[in-house]
DNA sequence: ACCTTGTTTACACCTTTTTTACATCAACTG
DNA sequence: CAGTTGATGTAAAAAAGGTGTAAACAAGGT
């Protein structure tokens, strides 16, 4: 079900249940990002296309609760917790404040894994393994980062590859200045919308056959861009 | 997060958990059916349009998981496993088979309730993002907040596309230029009607094949307009 | 110190929205 | 039935606001 491009970030203080649980999902072939706090997870979520949170509600910095609410203001990513906590009422209200699932420790290895396959075949927005986008003489290799414009190698920066990612990610969609701002630069930073600008001047400078009429990343006055090969 | 229109289906043989779980639901203004075997469960989901499926593993006439494997073969609806087998194997092989949560008997009524509401968020999520409506050779997709004049796309700024949604929302009925212009211009503006008679024209001018002579926004007099496809 | 990348600023340019003016239509009334 | 009146449609302007680009500055790594 999961493939090498499916990206899972696990949320969780202890170093040993931490291994554990990531080293339980690359055997199936998913991508195991690592925080040990909530405040280090929500800027990966906000940095790196997340596919997956595995939370354990019990964090050293913050309460997992308000972790939830807080990712949840700004992203739909699935997320599973784990808790050593066991009461009904904890499970409710984990559940409501926006969690997917719910699994009790100790748990097994199994039906974790079981549980994470299941959530990401729920997920829509999952880019295909190895899967090279194709647009006009532009390609993008999101497996291995690569970008080739008839043929020759493209080279871009961190901030440009992520925001082409995130475009490709939503192809056809229109995506606000919000939206975007969040994926690439994290929360914080919905105002600062003219770095936006200059990127996207830098993607097309990089990508378009003419810059100054672009093809693919098309604007959207007032609402954000769009991109449609 | 569920409400009145929201159908699930209850599969399961012993009348007393039946009845037990579906008043639990129907506390959540859940409509709730029920079907006793696997088979008169297939038919319903066939028959009615379902939202959240839940289902005994343990019942008389089929084996649970063929129940699963089949329904995954024609239809997406969520399913949720309530089985009295709490080994990992078992709920490994109903979340590969397509389940979509497995909660292990006995169970409490408040995290029943808890998990149909995560998965009905989820679905309904889903349910948003495919809507597409179509008109004539004209079709909104409001999820992608593209639309498209046979099969070419139509550039719509800001105050035109929300007046487009707003009709669109409202197809059939008459919508008063009170109505409109607080939806798309906001409260305050509710005198300033002619902005509207400017975007109608343009909408107009840009969806319909004779401005001149409008098929999908009509105009009522002295009220305001209604949008018929 | 140099080079690359990311951030910030400034300004010219373009799109959208609002405003205005006037033409047109529909209904009503004498 | 023609004229009047109020409501609606269209076009083009002025105003407001958003966008593109270049270039300077800051930060960090080699």
């Amino acid at each position: 079900m999961s493939d090498a491009a499916t990206a899972v970030l696990v949320v969780e203080d202890e170093p040993q249940i931490r291994r554990f649980v990531c080293n339980a999902l690359r055997d199936d072939q998913c991508q195991a990002l690592e925080a040990g706090t909530a405040t280090g997870g929500l800027e990966i979520v906000a940095r790196e296309p997340v596919h997956l949170v595995i939370l354990d509600l019990g964090l050293p910095d913050r309460d997992g609760i308000s972790f939830i609410r807080d990712l949840r203001n700004w992203s739909a990513v699935p997320i599973l917790v784990l808790s050593a906590r066991s009461a009904e009422q904890d499970k409710i209200e984990a559940l409501d404040t926006g969690a997917d699932d719910y699994l009790t420790k100790p748990f097994g290895v199994g039906e974790l894994r079981a549980r994470v396959r299941a959530l990401l075949r729920r997920q829509q927005q999952r880019v295909d393994a190895g899967a090279v986008h194709v647009f006009g003489d532009v390609a993008v290799d999101l497996s291995r980062r690569i970008v080739t414009r008839a043929g020759a190698e493209v080279h871009l920066t961190q901030r440009e590859y992520h925001l082409l990612a995130v475009m490709v990610a939503n192809t056809g969609r229109v995506m606000t200045q919000r939206y975007l701002m969040n994926q690439v630069w994290g929360p914080g930073h919905s105002q600062d919308s003219h770095y936006l600008r200059v990127y996207v001047g830098r993607l097309r400078q990089k990508l378009e056959a003419d810059p100054t009429q672009p093809h693919y990343i098309l604007t959207e006055t007032g609402i954000g861009y769009r991109f449609q090969p």
